[in-house]
DNA sequence: GGTTGGTCTGAAAGCGGTTTCTGGAGTTGT
DNA sequence: ACAACTCCAGAAACCGCTTTCAGACCAACC
């Protein structure tokens, strides 16, 4: 940024303006096309720019304009194969509206998230916040600064942040309604995080399941393929026909250690999987699963943090139904 | 930023300085801790801070101490399983350094990554750019804009840039010495995409190949596991024994479609991945494959910029090895 | 006791843009 | 021909912070 030695200087707009000989509200002018500029003037500035090969320095134009220009995305993990796609879409949204997105990663550690997103916020014109477990009191706090915060799969009662999340609800809801339709009455669930918003939604749900005859007992587990893998043979000892996976990790990983087991899916046990991830060419199996509109979760969230910067955005939280896929690994119980 | 209507006012250092009945740089100086200052105005300071929440606008602070505090890293697409570990690993490295990340995505878009690579040097300390196409000319054209930047997964021969990336073409060289081993004379490489550094590499260890006896035939695929179902069958038309995937994608897509048409791997065929993308657990297939060291690279990336933007960096291109993984898809040909 | 020297603080000058304000030139109308 | 506008360009203020610079204060020393 400054002329360091050794470095071709830095380039400003009143070099930009000495070299087309006019003043440097008139370059600005010209560049931003805020005001009429005559057109011979026009021709000078842009000429003296491509000469000098003239780039504004953001950090001036931020703190001239009051804005940055930049948008702030936490999420938990970056390697969880959820995020890149919402990433994607993210970025591709701000960008048209002119914005960068910059992004950090929590690691779900508490203390740092805080900070983060204080950074965050001390930097960007808004933030996405995707944090499942920080507790409620927390994020009421970063809410009430005053600085424009969207909530990313996770709708918290009673703050009027605005939120966007997949019905998660729904989603288990209808998996529980296709395994009770083929006639189960006894599931397992493996669990993902305790903590977090995503799992209380599905588990959640099956108290609507009992309504229609299938009761679903929790176990432990985790987010992986390892952990599913590692939580399948437990189902075993139980009378459960099906098994419901956290997501579509957990359910290949029960899967595969199913194969080794010996155990046939969906002959044996059916097995479900959630988020369809859409690995089958991966996999080599076609998992029953309910999607998630990723890339449409990702815009929609752009978008309205996007309206909430610019118009200010008062809507009740934006739920994006899943949509069930009935595919290989279920079927009736024995 | 700037106080908007109905937003809480934003508050400055010169808020904070009456507060504490200090000058402002007093409290720039207490903040920063780059002078010292009585221990009573410390408090003073400290405290009038705290109570008005005061955090420091941090265009300001790039502006004034010419340095944004930021790095940018540009990636061709961020969906791509490859990337979301290595940004992690980076992410963590340039945190530690007191850094944020900013990420884009080019989508391979030739004219956009130009602007976004412009774009990123002018709001960050320096760029990381992993660019597999950018012509050799345009990516001089970037790098002598003595703006910091480090190539990624690329090495372009002439010029001085610091690149780190993989051995990829010591990987590819390690698998057919392994198939060579075996005793297979004849095989087919689904490759890349043609234009890319990391293809190109990869092919480059074919002529190796021939050198202990192996002849690699390249059929066109692409990089997906989609792509690798679809191109799998055109293998068999050949007298090959054996199929290099041009990554793990690949070879399981091809695996997927190997075995719908009753082919036994590894009985008829060997099929070899390259990456190493930890899918086991998922595709219930343990690949002979290589495997990338991501978090290494990300880390010495993150490192190499670091350094190069405080001492400045002359060194050769670093090449990270790669390493053979000989797992169940391997074995001597019929 | 009057320099000298060393600390610590505040005033002020940037950093590189944007935007308001001001004034000169050119139009229009009477 | 002159007042009243309009239009456009430049000067200057400002965004919020860092850092230089100069001055105030106090201790030490001759």
């Amino acid at each position: 940024m400054q002329n360091r030695p050794g470095r071709p200087p830095r380039v400003t707009i009143s070099d930009v303006s000495t070299a087309a000989g006019v003043s440097a509200a008139t370059v600005s002018r010209v560049l931003n096309g805020t005001a009429r500029v005559e057109s011979s003037l026009v021709e000078k500035v842009h000429h003296a720019v491509r000469e000098l090969g003239y780039r504004p320095n953001a950090a001036a134009q931020g703190l001239a304009r009051g804005e940055w220009g930049t948008i702030g995305v936490l999420v938990p993990d970056l390697a969880n194969p959820y995020f890149p796609e919402v990433l994607k879409a993210v970025s591709s949204v701000v960008r048209a509206h002119g914005r960068r997105m910059m992004v950090m990663e929590s690691d779900e550690n508490p203390a740092l998230e805080h900070d983060l997103v204080e950074d965050l916020m001390r930097c960007c014109d808004g933030v996405l916040l995707c944090s499942p477990r920080m507790p409620r009191a927390e994020l009421a706090e970063l809410a009430s600064r005053g600085h424009p915060l969207v909530l990313f799969n996770r709708v918290v009662p009673g703050l009027s942040t605005p939120s966007i999340s997949v019905d998660f609800y729904g989603g288990m809801t209808q998996v529980c309604g296709h395994l009770a339709q083929l006639g189960h009455r006894q599931a397992a669930y493996l669990s993902g995080p305790a903590a977090s918003w995503a799992n209380a939604e599905r588990v959640r749900a099956f108290e609507a399941a009992r309504a229609f005859g299938l009761e679903v007992t929790v176990l432990e587990c985790g987010a992986t393929s390892q952990a599913g893998y590692d939580a399948a043979a437990a189902v075993l000892d139980t009378s459960a026909t099906a098994i419901l996976g956290y997501n579509d990790l957990v359910a290949l990983g029960a899967l595969s250690r199913l194969r080794e087991l010996g155990v046939a899916v969906p002959g044996d046990l059916s097995v479900t999987g959630f988020d369809d991830l859409s690995l089958e060419r991966v996999a080599h199996t076609n998992l029953t699963t309910v999607s998630v509109p990723r890339d449409e979760l990702g815009r929609r969230a752009g978008e309205i943090l996007e309206q909430l910067l610019v118009h200010g955005y008062d809507a009740d939280p934006v739920y994006l139904p899943m949509q069930l896929h009935v595919r290989d690994t279920s079927a009736a119980p024995r």
